[in-house]
DNA sequence: TTGACACATTCCCATATAGGAATATAATAT
DNA sequence: ATATTATATTCCTATATGGGAATGTGTCAA
């Protein structure tokens, strides 16, 4: 097996920087027809429709027809999910917590013979 | 050519389930025995070692030995580029921008014909 | 020195893409 | 009806893993 949870959940689907790229382009709420954004990113226009089929098929965006247009526009509660996750994290970068590592580090050693103890 | 940027970057390392489960008994802030990931997550030890590779290589994790053992710690600050990028879109769901977004829907159109006649 | 541990690596394989090129489709204009 | 425009799909290919099994390596104990 390749990649456990394929292309098939908000995390992948982020994970590629070109799709990440599109996002940044609906980022303004509105709806885009994929012609926009192949011009925007000069990016092959299949290239385009592809990944804007992976970010459909997550949720993270939805299509309505015009025309011979297609208007995709970003559904940014999808991305929730990955907040939340990262979320979790902030505190390490946001308090200085120097001191604190290196209480850590005093509380390693404790920490691991407790393991090895077990 | 597969996934364009690989496994060498935060988002990719995190897009992998496992390695988010790895990254959460790290959480603590502690240094961690593989052997400990192991019985916690009930994972087969060589995917650990693998899992932690990918994090180690990408920095989001650090090593330090320890007689036999390899403790393994969270260097969380790597994840900072990721909650920033998805930060970006935080007020999609934490505003209810309901009315927001029937703005958005009336503009629709008038954006979408700027496309238009460009 | 010889084992027993704790991990890391290597092999091999199945599969999931991402890209590019070419083609199919749908809607519009002539 | 036919050409044109806007997108989606399909084909084919190179490659990046992830998993399991087996094996290598370094460390500590007897």
């Amino acid at each position: 097996m390749a990649r456990a949870a394929m292309t098939t959940d908000a995390f992948n689907a982020i994970a590629e920087p070109r799709r990440r790229a599109i996002i940044g382009v609906l980022v303004d709420g509105r709806a885009h027809a994929v012609g926009e954004v192949v011009e925007r990113l000069r990016m092959p226009q299949p290239a385009v429709s592809k990944h804007l089929g992976v970010l459909r098929k997550v949720g993270i965006v939805s299509v309505s027809r015009h025309g011979q247009r297609r208007l995709y526009r970003l559904n940014a509660k999808e991305l929730k999910p990955v907040h939340d996750w990262v979320k979790t994290y902030e505190r390490f970068w946001t308090h200085q917590l120097d001191r604190i590592k290196d209480e850590k580090m005093a509380e390693e050693w404790d920490q691991f013979d407790g393991f090895v103890k077990k």
